[in-house]
DNA sequence: TTAAATT
């Protein structure tokens, strides 16, 4: 596994760009109202199987939107994993970043910040990095490229079990110009204190991903942000699936059974609402609001919408809210995991929804 | 040894 030898490819100016982008098509950003907005927010990270209206779901409890968009693979229609949110109000915008930026969902944790005016010389700006020492840092590595100009991200990819650098990341740079620029002045260098040359091109896009693909994404330790014991639950939870996807080991739910009867007949089971499972929480605080309901569901699966019910006089919470999800297994995993869970000075309960009006 | 960042 060693890259030494300049053997191939390895050291020629490669300027592999995407040829050419025609310009024909009407521009994306005319209608003035996006540019230099404090309202137009770009979200990264997104996981793979949320849709808009699950994002316009989450967004929406903050403030009143004005447009949603998710990036969607003009062919496939598959989600490419980030979007926009434009808020009618600058201040909801601002909350949003301060409240979801860095929330978990699922097996990621998303990223939440004002999307850039769209224009083409912000495009085709990502740097495929090679060679790196194992040693080096991601705070090093940036530092090494800003020089060049102003970096939106960094990243350096780890061994998904050890952790260790693999000495490969990527630079996306504000403008391609910088990225030009940092090509021209870095590939074929040596960092300071390393001892090999390290490769610096244009990255290609991420490909599709399949299941097997996606057991090795489970291991790498994503973002160690919050790494409570909810989140590990729900990683664990995680890992059993995607087992099961890879190698057809049998779950303890069996999801799609009562799903298709349900379906099918009609019966009403409980937390069944016919687009998802709907779940109840109870013994929530006064001031809660819908941001605890995602951080706490969100790590287990395919959360679509949550809902704190409020006073209509005081706007403080009665003491519980709802939450849809899409899976069962998943659901059940997060009821199993979060009732009884302590949750500041309270005890919450948490359970698939009945139709009782209230216990006797 | 290439991960979902500009509608």
């Amino acid at each position: 596994m060693e890259t030494q030898l300049s053997n191939g490819p390895t050291c020629n100016n490669t300027s592999n760009g995407p040829s050419t982008i025609s310009n024909n098509c009407s521009s994306p950003v005319e209608s003035g109202s996006i540019e230099d907005s404090k309202t137009n927010l770009i979200v990264n990270y997104l996981p793979q199987n949320m849709t808009q209206e699950e994002l316009k779901s989450l967004f929406g409890s903050i403030g009143e939107i004005e447009s949603c968009k998710l990036v969607r693979d003009k062919i496939t229609g598959q989600s490419l994993g980030y979007g926009f949110v434009n808020y009618v109000d600058p201040k909801d915008a601002e909350k949003a970043i301060n409240t979801l930026n860095g929330l978990r969902l699922q097996t990621k944790t998303i990223k939440v910040s004002y999307a850039r005016p769209s224009s083409a010389s912000i495009r085709d700006a990502n740097l495929y990095v090679s060679g790196l020492p194992k040693t080096m840092t991601q705070k090093e590595l940036e530092q090494l490229f800003s020089q060049y100009g102003r970096i939106i991200t960094s990243r350096i990819l780890v061994d998904q079990v050890t952790g260790v650098s693999r000495g490969v990341g990527f630079i996306r740079f504000d403008r391609r110009v910088e990225a030009e620029e940092a090509i021209k002045g870095l590939n074929c260098q040596k960092p300071p204190g390393a001892t090999e040359p390290i490769t610096v091109k244009f990255a290609n896009n991420p490909s599709q991903k399949t299941s097997q693909a996606l057991l090795s994404q489970l291991y790498q330790s994503p973002n160690r942000r919050y790494p409570g014991p909810l989140a590990q639950q729900a990683q664990r939870f995680r890992l059993d699936n995607l087992l099961n996807m890879a190698y057809g080991v049998k779950s303890r739910f069996s999801p799609m059974a009562i799903d298709g009867v349900t379906s099918l007949a009609g019966i009403n089971i409980p937390g069944h609402a016919g687009t998802g499972w709907c779940i109840f929480v109870y013994n929530l605080a006064p001031d809660a609001d819908e941001s605890i309901l995602w951080q706490m569901f969100g790590p287990f699966g395919a959360v679509t919408n949550v809902k704190v019910i409020r006073d209509f006089n005081t706007n403080k919470c009665k003491g519980f809210g709802f939450v849809t999800m899409t899976n069962y297994d998943e659901a059940a995993v997060a009821i199993a995991s979060l009732n009884g869970y302590r949750l500041g000075d309270r005890v919450l309960q948490v359970s698939f929804k009945t139709n009782k009006t209230h216990k006797a």
